[in-house]
RNA sequence: GCGAGUGUGGUGGAAUCGGUAUACACAUCAGACUUAAAAUCUGACGGCUUAACGGCCAUGCGGGUUCAAGUCCCGCCAUUCGCACCA
């Protein structure tokens, strides 16, 4: 073997191996546990970041430890290929989307396989293919023959410059980030999925998902956001219902306005024949700016000169446009509790309405109305019959009265809205519809589909291409054959993400969108990705899954098992990125150090889901240490074969080296498998190799050190598969490292004649002493007395308490 | 404002169920090898104190519980992330 460590060679060789040997390959086999490790596909950028590199190690690792169990593992990869870069880029370079991405492909794939990782390359799959897309478009039909699917208008960020809808993060400013010229609110029809259908699901499966971060499903649990309250009628002069939604039923007393947003029909219909109102709405409605500065905006209204009747009290109260009541939001209307919601407090100290107190503090708190609302529940008061009950009772008392005299009704209500899926772009999937003059909006029958997006076309980045192309748009109604159009928006890129992961399962089936076997793989075991995608993608596919169940394609309520979120790499304590100018290219670093090098760095640095700071010394040291191994394993085997081990015939060093050996095997074992902190096995394994230095070159060293290194070869190999795969062999080891099981503790190995443990005089400690594993607690405590810094700390005091704590320490504690 | 997380040597980090704080590595310093440098190997490496054994202090800050707290509880501070007028 040779003397020194030349990844560049070994890796090359390793990778050739398993192309040829298709090692990565799995089908389904119903004889062993199967076991589906997937990291979250990326977007075909150009080259790969060190985001990555540290996503798809960690993964990579997982999957290889899951094989050495003995589990059939699936580990696939592929393109989330549609998105608006390769737009920007075909704008920039003059090369149309589907060119510039299959470059980008076919450039970091192989970056990806001189990572060597472990994937199963026959199940590649690019969302911007038809042959992937066209279930899309397939199943977004039968959501729309299941009223699942609707369109709708809805508002949109508009440039009138670039003929273009912007996402809210490319605007800048109120501005174009483009073009820079403003931005408009234009209201368009869209396409909508009823993600709220299934918002309680949502909600409720969280509770499974405890193999999930709870940060993820608490943010999930948020962004759901339910909550229970009571739509409730007030009666305008015209006899007509004003509907409100409260969550605080038990302040209804307190009313003394109503608020309705900007867009609330009431206001527009107010405004018809009062200008100024006209004139505040449009000024109001006209505002720009970013989403979190309307928390901290004025609140400002106008009233509409408008009274209702309050249900309960028959009591009049203005109406008046508020530009901060939130359309969307229940029905567009709420009631306004002045002494008890401090929104409403700061509007109505604002316009002199009158602030009523019906709510009071329980026990000694007070409440100052003249400066803040009293939010906190309380008891009733000024509350006629109600007056007394705590929020449960008066919430229950008063729904009832509504409910029975059918001015209100308990709710539900939801956070989440329904999911927007129309993108006024050209590089996504078309939407698979065509809009007939008179049946309307039909779906493209299954045996058109896939509805194929042009991929050969001019692209100038004004408007989408496809509005410009009647041989795409111009067809004829599948219903009554008349001429019809067909929709030239495409889907937002989320809905290929959200069921991949499935298709992978039968990537290459032409016959239906999923599969038994797509069924047999899902749902995945272990997900990893950025936290980044905590809420949208992981939400989406949630919805998606339970589609699909309900489609009958699979038959779990979840996509993902476990979900590992990875932290970010950090250089300079900053995120890296481009435009910071921070950023680590790691083709250069695997040029220089070979793959296993980086891989070995970026799983020792950190904790997977913490930050990771990027060293260019601690990856030298990643390196020296594989130097260090391949050493330690030449000169071994350059001695010769190891003589069998005789562990009844160790002396005492080599028995401690051999426990070390088992004990590293029971922590990194526990490491990767339950922890999945791959950083503390490596910590683990460094410190072996150091003990190992320790071994003489007699023949019985020599067989302990030959079980220390194939346990070694084994443990690392998940983090260094080509290294391992080049010293498995020199070692003896039997056939190929990928069909090698995960190393066994051996218990007999782990005994220990004495053990030390530390001595403690009230808490401090005074001494470490060995004693016998059989000793008993009167003994452990005379060989702990018997010490001199001991006794020397016991002098004159009165021994109080011993406490032992068996294995580990003894206190003494004294009195004072 | 609300929610979640983080805070330990010069640096990245370890301490898993309340039980030896600082594992492992990086950097630095010293020594060996070398004509020299690099590489490699060996050793030192939280602070104060001591000739030495040892002692005292230290896990963002202030309290508390406990024989014992980086870990649990209460109150602050700093910082990161997410949501952000949701009635």
């Amino acid at each position: 073997m040779d003397q020194h460590y030349k990844p560049q060679a070994l890796e090359r060789a390793a990778q050739e191996h398993w192309l040829a040997h298709k090692s990565f390959a799995v089908q389904q086999d119903d004889a062993r546990e199967k076991f589906y490790c997937l990291a979250m596909f990326p977007y075909p950028s150009g080259q790969l970041h060190m985001g990555h590199v540290r996503n798809y190690t960690i993964a990579d690792v997982i999957a290889r430890y899951q094989r050495m169990q003995g589990k059939n593992v699936l580990q696939p990869m592929g393109w989330d290929a549609f998105g608006l870069p390769a737009e920007n880029a075909a704008i920039k370079n003059r090369v149309p989307p589907a060119q510039w991405t299959a470059q980008n492909i076919d450039y970091m794939r192989a970056q990806l396989q001189r990572l060597g990782f472990a994937y199963d390359w026959g199940r590649e799959i690019a969302t911007c293919d038809p042959k992937y897309y066209r279930w899309e478009q397939w199943f977004f039909t039968r959501l729309f023959e299941k009223g699942l699917a609707y369109k709708k208008k809805a508002e949109v960020n508009w440039c009138e410059t670039d003929q273009t809808v912007l996402a809210n993060e490319q605007v800048v400013n109120g501005c174009c980030w483009r073009c820079d010229n403003p931005v408009e609110r234009r209201e368009i029809d869209q396409w909508f999925i009823k993600i709220t259908d299934y918002a309680e699901q949502l909600l409720t499966d969280l509770d499974k998902l405890d193999q999930w971060p709870e940060q993820v499903r608490t943010m999930q649990r948020n962004w759901i956001g339910r909550s229970e309250g009571v739509d409730l009628d007030f009666t305008l002069p015209d006899g007509s219902a004003l509907s409100v939604y409260t969550t605080r039923p038990d302040t209804l007393l307190g009313v003394t306005y109503l608020a309705i947003a900007l867009q609330h029909p009431l206001a527009r219909t107010a405004a018809r024949d009062n200008p100024a109102l006209a004139a505040f709405i449009e000024s109001q409605g006209n505002i720009k700016m970013a989403e979190a500065d309307m928390a901290t905006m004025e609140k400002l209204g106008m009233a509409t000169g408008l009274t209702a009747t309050h249900p309960l009290t028959g009591a009049q109260v203005p109406v008046w446009v508020a530009n901060f009541v939130l359309q969307s939001y229940g029905s567009g209307a709420v009631m306004s509790v002045p002494g008890h919601d401090q929104r409403d407090w700061e509007f109505a100290t604002r316009y002199h309405l009158p602030i009523v107190q019906v709510i009071a503090p329980a026990g000694d708190k007070a409440c100052d109305l003249s400066q803040a609302a009293f939010t906190e529940k309380g008891v009733l008061i000024n509350s006629d019959e109600f007056d007394g009950l705590n929020f449960q009772q008066a919430f229950a008392a008063i729904a009832d009265r509504l409910e029975a005299a059918g001015q209100g009704k308990r709710t539900v209500n939801y956070r989440l809205r329904d999911w927007g899926v129309s993108r006024q772009r050209y590089w996504g999937a078309p939407i698979p519809i065509i809009n007939c003059g008179d049946c309307g909006a039909v779906p493209v029958p299954a045996q058109d589909l896939p509805v194929i997006l042009p991929t050969d076309i001019a692209f100038e980045g004004v408007g989408s291409p496809l509005k410009k192309m009647p041989e795409f748009y111009e067809t004829t109604c599948p219903k009554c054959g008349a001429g019809a159009t067909r929709e030239t928006d495409t889907f937002d890129t989320f809905m290929e993400s959200s069921w991949y992961y499935a298709r992978y399962g039968c990537a290459h089936n032409d016959q239906a969108m999923l599969d038994d076997e797509a069924d047999y793989w899902t749902p995945v075991d272990q997900y990893v990705g950025g936290i980044e995608h905590a809420i949208l993608h992981l939400l989406y596919s949630r919805f998606f899954h339970k589609l699909l169940r309900d489609e009958g394609l699979v038959s779990s309520d979840e996509p993902f098992i476990r979900l590992l979120t990875q932290g970010m790499v950090l250089k300079d304590g900053a995120k890296m990125s481009k435009s910071k100018g921070n950023t680590v290219d790691p083709q250069a670093l695997i040029d220089s150090y070979g793959a296993d090098t980086v891989r070995l760095f970026s799983m020792f640095a950190a904790p997977p889901e913490q930050s990771l700071e990027w060293s260019d010394s601690g990856v030298e040291g990643a390196n020296r240490f594989l130097k260090r191994l391949w050493k330690m394993a030449a000169t071994h085997t350059a001695a010769g074969p190891a003589p069998a081990l005789n562990v009844t015939a160790l002396n005492e060093q080599q028995k401690n080296v051999r426990r070390k050996v088992h004990e590293t095997i029971a922590k990194v074992s526990d490491d990767y498998g339950r922890r999945q902190t791959f950083n503390t096995a490596i910590a683990a394994i460094m410190e072996l190799c150091n003990e190992l230095g320790k071994l003489d070159s007699a023949a019985s060293s020599r067989a302990v050190m030959d079980e220390a290194l194939h346990a070694i070869v084994l443990m690392l190999n998940p983090i260094v598969p080509h290294v391992c795969h080049a010293l498995w062999p020199t070692l003896g080891g039997k056939g190929d490292i990928l069909k090698a099981s995960w190393p066994a503790v051996d218990a007999g190995a782990l005994a220990r004649d004495s053990i030390e443990m530390v001595v403690q005089v009230n808490g401090k400690v005074r001494a470490k002493m060995d004693v016998p594993a059989t000793a008993d607690r009167d003994a452990i405590e005379a060989l702990a007395r018997a010490q001199q810094n001991v006794s020397r700390f016991l002098e004159g005091l009165n021994v109080r308490k011993v406490i032992v704590v068996p294995g580990k320490l003894i206190n003494i504690v004294t009195d004072s």
